[in-house]
DNA sequence: TAGGCCATCTGGTCCT
DNA sequence: AGGACCAGATGGCCTA
């Protein structure tokens, strides 16, 4: 709902271009008509620029072609640069929905550009909070009984960040721990196995119905987002406070 | 048809 | 000077 089927590929990359093929390139509309605007204003009456706007002219003096090519360059190439340097942005913008726990797929809308942000700093968010819930588990495992006290938690040198790691194992703790069921996203077609690299689904991550959703709004209502099994331990807000202060976000070095 | 989302253009600013 | 970054404007596409 949120975000358009085809943005990226569907859609023409260039709505409002027209091809130059005098100069092999790429003019807008809206550039073309203001260069033309300028141009016949400033030779009212000349032949210049604009009877090539009319579709027409081809008388032209050199220094028209010369003026005129350098501004159209310069401006070509910025635009260009622009242009890349979106396309470079939207190209990280697909990296980081690919990793996200949302269902991906040819018939499942992409996020958006701002649900992708808000939804992958609240994944981030959940993450922390289940990585800081498996540290106290383990220590409650392993050192409950032993020299370490249950109340001090355990050193536990987990391999630090896990930006760099693949999310499976993270993940299938979680599973093991959370107990997910087939909660499944809404959507219209099956959720894709997951890629072997690919982080968890939103329903293996035991997120319910509307996980996303739920998390674009609130930026830590993990709450709606869990099943909760009695006695199981839960990363949900209100399981357990969360910790997700920068500090905490800072105390997983993240290795940059 | 309105609203959301997007790509692109463009001018300004800052940095190297 | 040239490039990167940013924000505003504009127009197209899609959906409710």
């Amino acid at each position: 709902m949120d975000s358009d089927a085809g943005s990226n590929s569907s859609r023409s990359s260039s709505p409002d271009l027209v091809v130059d093929d005098s100069m092999g390139s790429f003019f807008s509309n809206k550039m073309f008509q203001a260069y033309c605007q300028e141009e016949g204003a400033a030779r009212a009456a000349g032949q210049g620029r604009a009877d090539r706007c009319a579709g027409g002219g081809k008388s032209k003096t050199r220094a028209d072609l010369k003026e005129g090519d350098d501004v159209q360059d310069l401006r070509l190439k910025v635009n260009g640069r622009e242009r890349k340097r979106m396309h470079d942005l939207n190209q990280a913008l697909d990296g980081l929905r690919e990793v996200m726990p949302y269902a991906q797929g040819p018939s499942v809308r992409k996020l958006s550009k701002i649900s992708t942000l808000l939804l992958a700093r609240n994944y981030i968010l959940m993450l922390s909070s289940s990585l800081e819930e498996m540290k106290k588990l383990v220590g409650d495992v392993y050192g409950g009984s032993g020299a370490q006290s249950r109340t001090s938690h355990p050193r536990i040198t987990l391999p630090a960040p896990t930006a760099h790691l693949p999310l499976h194992p993270l993940a299938q703790n979680l599973h093991s721990l959370v107990g997910s069921t087939a909660s499944v996203l809404h959507h219209p077609s099956p959720p894709p196995a997951p890629a072997p690299h690919s982080p968890p689904s939103a329903s293996y991550m035991g997120f319910h119905h509307a996980p996303v959703q739920s998390l674009l709004k609130d930026p830590l209502h993990l709450a709606s987002s869990y099943r909760h099994f009695p006695g199981m331990p839960c990363p949900c807000s209100l399981c357990q406070p969360l910790p997700t202060t920068t500090s905490t976000l800072h105390s997983f070095s993240m290795g940059k």
